[in-house]
DNA sequence: TCTCCTTAGAGACGCAGTGTCTCTTATGAG
DNA sequence: CTCATAAGAGACACTGCGTCTCTAAGGAGA
């Protein structure tokens, strides 16, 4: 008999993993189902991943590679946010919310490493626009700065069907815009 | 042995679940625990409501009484809106994350409801608003009408801490105002 | 090439909780 | 007083978690 090792096994776990998630949800993910899918047993995932919640976001990581470090450069503003919030949406909309749902309700520690990020993102975003001329200051509350990005997480966390891109360009045309130019409420509307 | 019955067992049987709730968590709540609090069996448990969800849900429903009905009517658009936060900072931070995450995770057909009505408390605010003369018109994107509502339960969801009345503040003096009194970004300031 | 240490593969195990089923018996309705 | 209903109590099968044990594969090093 042929035997996995090393890296080459830990891949073959977390693609079961992912296999899984994806297949079933994670409601219907046991590590015994995992272990079954990668056709071994469930102590070479206990001696990886302390429990069931380890395993699926080592397998997201896995699977969706490295997180962000790509700031949308689009010339505008309006396509930079709209870009975060398109990479937000592609990211999750493929897992369900029951993944989400199950995920932070046994990992609570998941999320304030991505929150605190994409406030640096934006304010990346924001600081080339006033550089750009498009805005008049880049000193923009922070409540102001996570709004997009905080409807937006909102909205995946809440809505049972994909965001809509109507959805992200309400966001972004009806509150962000509008905020950041300093004029709302019949200003600028969509292209 | 005197034997309770009907609405009297089952406000027992309530109470026993909110209390194993805010003593224990969501996590430990077993329907074994809540029984063996009400000193009863499961399967009065289980006459009642078909799993943990439904029965946390009622407890729930059963512990704060009619979900809203009241809509704050403070004299000021600024009272109105923060006392809605407020109403909705209270209805869930005594809950925790692990149960609003868990009941999410369990019960996906919860959030539709609230969720529909905080539109309708929000329009009814910015109408007597407009009435008033605060704000020029009532005629405001559904996105800013739900904006610092979707953003408060974003708080409640992703903070691990009771959301702070800075924070209220900031949503509502940095994000609402300025959107429907269409200036923002140096124009009113928190008094 | 031989040895040895790590660890994969396989399965048994105890534990906890779910949801079902059964039985006895209290109690309100008639 | 009778009787249908449902409470109280517990046994039950089942599932999944996380631990433990054992055998044997296959690299690293001599």
């Amino acid at each position: 008999m042929e035997r996995r090792r090393g890296a080459e096994l830990e891949a073959v776990l977390l693609d079961a993993a992912w296999a899984e998630l994806t297949e079933s949800g994670y409601a219907q993910l046991t590590m015994e189902s995992v272990a079954a899918r990668a056709q071994t047993g469930k102590q070479v995932l206990y001696r990886r991943w302390r429990n069931r919640a380890e395993l699926v976001i080592a397998a997201l990581r896995h699977h969706t590679g490295s997180i962000v470090g790509n700031v949308p450069d689009t010339g505008s503003l309006r396509g930079d946010v709209l870009g975060v919030l398109r990479q937000m949406a592609d990211r999750f909309t493929q897992l369900g919310p029951d993944t989400i749902h199950g995920l932070m309700a046994e990992a609570p520690d998941l999320d304030p490493e991505v929150y605190s990020r994409m406030t640096g993102v934006m304010a990346t975003i924001v600081k080339r626009a006033a550089e750009r001329g498009e805005i008049a200051t880049a000193d923009v509350p922070v409540a102001v700065l996570t709004a997009p990005t905080n409807l937006m997480r909102h909205e995946i966390f809440f809505s049972h069907s994909p965001v809509s891109s109507s959805t992200m360009m309400a966001l972004v045309d009806d509150v962000f815009l509008p905020l950041v130019r300093g004029t709302s409420a019949g200003g600028v509307r969509r292209p």
